[in-house]
DNA sequence: AGCTCTTCCTGAAAGC
DNA sequence: TGCTTTCAGGAAGAGC
């Protein structure tokens, strides 16, 4: 069950969703069993109805579907959430079948469904400008900004860098497994402060959060293979993790132990030789 | 501004 | 063996 869906499997859902969806019309919706709707502002999911969907995108982590009439439906998949589309009868997995949150029908006897174990996923759907304002809220997302931006947005902050990561508010898309890779190969203690990087120190974490993320998207992330073969493939990008729960196991680069450590109530790893604190 | 702690939720894993 | 506790994680909110 390792999914965490961070940009790379979101990127790969909407690659894979957006001919599915566009164009489909939603005629129904359905909430089962507690729903997951958050609250940044939007009106009753029922407002989908008889909309169709006109584009699929994403940002950071959240999926953004827009619909006729103005109107945005957003989803998060939190730590477990899966979004599956089926246009056969539909025929889900168990864990589909066990964990379903949200059912929403299209024409032609398809549906889409939010299935997320623990819950911390969401939908919502938004009017007008609510969507833009809470998706405004977001940081660049890290597949498309610039060096410049990147570097603006870093060097003005006095927190750990690994915390300045994961704050979507920041800079959007990264999530624990992709910040401790990235730090790890540029080589930059998770607890440096932002203000403390060199513009070369910056650079190379640009390059580095490309590059993975660029991999992991390559290598299919792990959700996308959930939408047919939910228990048995599941993509390759755990396969390489260099740091990401490898506490106790040599660096690949070095073969020093790597350190797992708690920042912000998250579990860090990094190699503690090749990402000296230097500050 | 930034830190710590808490909440949400559930299953795996560790502890006894 | 079997019950209980702890932990993991994204995001938001409270309080300092």
């Amino acid at each position: 069950m390792e999914f965490m869906p961070e940009l790379p499997e979101v990127e790969n859902i909407v690659r894979d969703l957006r001919p599915k969806l566009c164009g489909k019309k939603i005629i129904g919706l359905k909430m089962t069993a507690q729903t997951a709707i958050a609250g940044h502002g939007s009106v009753s999911l029922a407002a989908a109805k008889d909309r169709t969907i006109e584009e699929v995108t994403r940002k950071g982590k959240v999926v953004i579907m827009q619909l006729s009439g103005g109107y945005t439906l957003l989803v998060h998949l939190g730590m477990t959430g899966q979004l599956l589309y089926s246009d056969k009868s539909p025929e889900f997995n168990r864990y589909a079948e066990l964990y379903t949150r949200v059912l929403i029908f299209l024409n032609g006897a398809s549906e889409l469904r939010l299935a997320d174990m623990r819950r911390f996923g969401w939908v919502e759907v938004m009017e007008g400008d609510k969507a833009l304002t809470y998706i405004g809220r977001l940081g660049p997302d890290l597949l498309t900004i610039d060096l410049e931006t990147f570097k603006a947005r870093l060097s003005v902050r006095k927190i750990a860098i690994k915390v300045i990561l994961l704050n979507q508010g920041i800079v959007s898309g990264l999530g624990n497994i992709y910040a401790d890779e990235s730090l790890y190969r540029a080589g930059i203690h998770p607890c440096k402060k932002g203000d403390t990087l060199s513009s070369e120190e910056i650079k190379g974490l640009y390059d580095s959060i490309r590059d993975v993320l660029e991999e992991a998207i390559r290598s299919g992330g792990s959700t996308i293979d959930t939408y047919r073969l939910p228990d048995g493939n599941k993509g390759r990008f755990q396969d390489r993790h260099r740091v990401y729960q490898r506490q106790g196991k040599p660096c690949m680069r070095c073969g020093t132990k790597i350190t797992r450590m708690s920042l912000r109530g998250r579990g860090t790893y990094f190699c503690p030789r090749c990402q000296e604190e230097t500050v």
